[in-house]
DNA sequence: GGTATGCAAATAAGG
DNA sequence: ACCTTATTTGCATAC
């Protein structure tokens, strides 16, 4: 199965706030973590016209690429929200017709977070050309014909998420307890006995480990322990913008110890 | 009734 | 086939 081409993403951590200087509106910031996505190199693949690319080589005139990228992935944010409520539609019709015109979907949630920049970059670029895309055609559709093409599905759907019962999150907790990292048979028993796919308990697991280690003392040292981060110049590190006035944010994606 | 959001499933990518 | 780390999404439910 899996035809799943994997664009050349960059795992690029590097939050560069900024600012939507232009003060029309009320808010907008957010963190950059990518560069630009521009130049689309479709050469072998049809499919995949929300690659990015990047084009990274020097970092010293590269911040004004970044910039402009923020402001213009502001600029279409903000445009493609008053469109779409133009046009009448809510998020989840959004999300719902990028299903059938993709083939994925998307949740209302994603639509929202897209809308309010809440998005990584990199997920950011990615979703906006689909974006741009329905946009175009739900605002050609009126007036004149129109052509409802699909561009071929990126084949594999995504997986329902799975909403665990309380009283089974309890169960999985116990056997957590006794053993973070059971077996493969271990997992097929539990599943069986959960009335839940062996998948999801596996994958449960390793959330459930991801978790442990997030809230779990990070590092070593026992003692200490005051300002929660810095110190070494070596790391880039998340900053975080402490703007207090309007309410800023930044991804949180957790930790990012080494 | 749409829209935000917290918590966390599901996925991607390198072992 | 399964783990880990890093991320992308999306139930659920609070605005």
């Amino acid at each position: 199965n899996y035809h799943h081409h994997h664009p050349p993403y960059l795992t690029n951590h590097q939050f560069i706030p900024t600012y939507a200087s232009s003060a029309t509106d009320s808010d907008h910031h957010f963190q950059i973590p990518l560069p630009p996505p521009p130049p689309t190199s479709s050469s072998l693949d049809e499919n995949d016209l929300n690659l990015i690319q990047i084009n990274n080589n020097n970092i010293d005139d590269d911040e004004h690429q970044i910039h402009i990228d923020n402001n213009d992935l502001n600029r279409f944010s903000k445009q493609f929200k008053q469109r779409r409520i133009k046009l009448g539609y809510t998020q989840a019709d959004v999300g719902l017709a990028l299903g059938n015109l993709y083939g994925n979907v998307f949740s209302q949630t994603t639509i929202c977070r897209f809308e309010a920049l809440q998005l990584s970059f990199k997920n950011m670029c990615k979703l906006r050309p689909l974006l741009a895309k329905w946009l175009e055609d739900s605002e050609s559709q009126t007036g004149t014909s129109n052509s409802m093409e699909k561009i071929a599905a990126s084949g594999r759907k995504r997986k329902k998420r799975t909403s665990i019962e309380v009283s089974i999150k309890q169960a999985l907790e116990i056997n957590f307890a006794r053993n973070p990292k059971p077996a493969a048979q271990d997992i097929a028993q539990l599943a069986d006995q959960l009335q839940l796919e062996k998948e999801v308990v596996r994958v449960w697991f390793c959330n459930r480990r991801q978790k442990e280690k997030r809230v779990t003392p990070p590092l070593g040292n026992g003692t200490a322990s005051a300002s929660t981060n810095h110190h070494h110049g070596t790391s880039p590190s998340p900053s975080s913008t402490p703007t207090g006035t309007t309410g800023d944010y930044y991804d949180y994606h957790y930790p990012t110890h080494l």
